[in-house]
DNA sequence: TATTGTTATACTCTATAACTATA
DNA sequence: TATAGTTATAGAGTATAACAATA
């Protein structure tokens, strides 16, 4: 970690060498972050086609995996809060992908269920982002892909206490 | 990966086994965002005190490290839009964090530097993320932070084109 | 013609309070 | 009293178009 004010000469306008970013390079939270985005940048097109978001997209997995969730546990799984996740089942649902039924043994509650051209578009993006995760994406080899996750994993679920939210 | 739709019978409303998300867990976007998110939420109540927000530290950081450097310096090594760019440091300057000078050579420009305030604040600040992102956040040893760090680099640098934005 | 910094603006994402109906 | 789903709303965060001054 180099000092802090290096008390060095102005420096160019445009053209000259890249800026130290060393210190927040050595920072987990930061180095996830940018790699989060650049590869939700290169996901962003291959879900285009299916006129899904990244977060629609995870609904709509998360539903197809697990007929009859709820939305709270969607909410639990993916961390998103319930008033936020109202919309995102109405377009779904709009779009003939999701459908409500009548939860048994809870009358407060409703189970969720893709419908058949829903679980066709869910395949069809699954393939395709996991082609890209897998080659474009990141220039990583299936090891490095499992050590990489392994790590990931250990942060977000940690060992005691989970996330503020 | 398990198969998309097993037509197992409806979930309990509460208190059940928690839903399948092997295929998002499967994903290094899914996981790099949830570490992230994870992170960022510990380091907040840190930068907290200091009136900071994470990319308003990002920024004093940057800042405090290449004395001099220009806007456009800044919103590139940080992946920010130019307008967006305007109203942060607006406001790091109407702290007496951060003040503009003007550039030698390019009178469009303007030289970016940290007041002796902005230095302190931005020393204290680094400390104390460094301190929760090494002890608490992170379960990871040295040597398994230090693999994780190259990993993530090596998604966002990656080989050739750099990101859509 | 291109670039720096800027304004205005819109759109997405995330967060909080509060309501209803059920439990 | 607590929970599931919902509404309304506020606040971040992120995006594009367009402008004046300068290169």
């Amino acid at each position: 970690m180099r000092g802090v004010n290096a008390r060095c000469p102005p420096r160019a306008a445009s053209g000259a060498a890249p800026p130290d970013t060393s210190f927040l390079e050595s920072l987990i939270g930061y180095n996830a972050r940018r790699a989060a985005l650049a590869i939700i940048a290169r996901v962003l097109p291959t879900l285009q086609p299916h006129d899904l978001r990244v977060v629609e997209f995870s609904v709509l997995t998360v539903i197809a995996h697990n007929p009859g969730i709820t939305s709270r546990q969607v909410c639990a799984a993916l961390d998103i809060l319930p008033p936020n996740l109202v919309g995102l089942l109405r377009r779904l649902e709009q779009r003939g992908l999701v459908e409500k039924r009548a939860h048994p043994g809870d009358r407060r509650a409703q189970g969720l269920y893709v419908t058949a051209q829903g679980e066709q578009v869910q395949r069809q993006a699954q393939q395709a982002v996991a082609a890209v995760e897998t080659d474009e994406a990141t220039h990583l080899n299936a090891a490095e892909r499992a050590t990489l996750i392994a790590l990931l994993r250990r942060i977000y679920q940690g060992n005691g206490a989970g996330t503020t939210r």
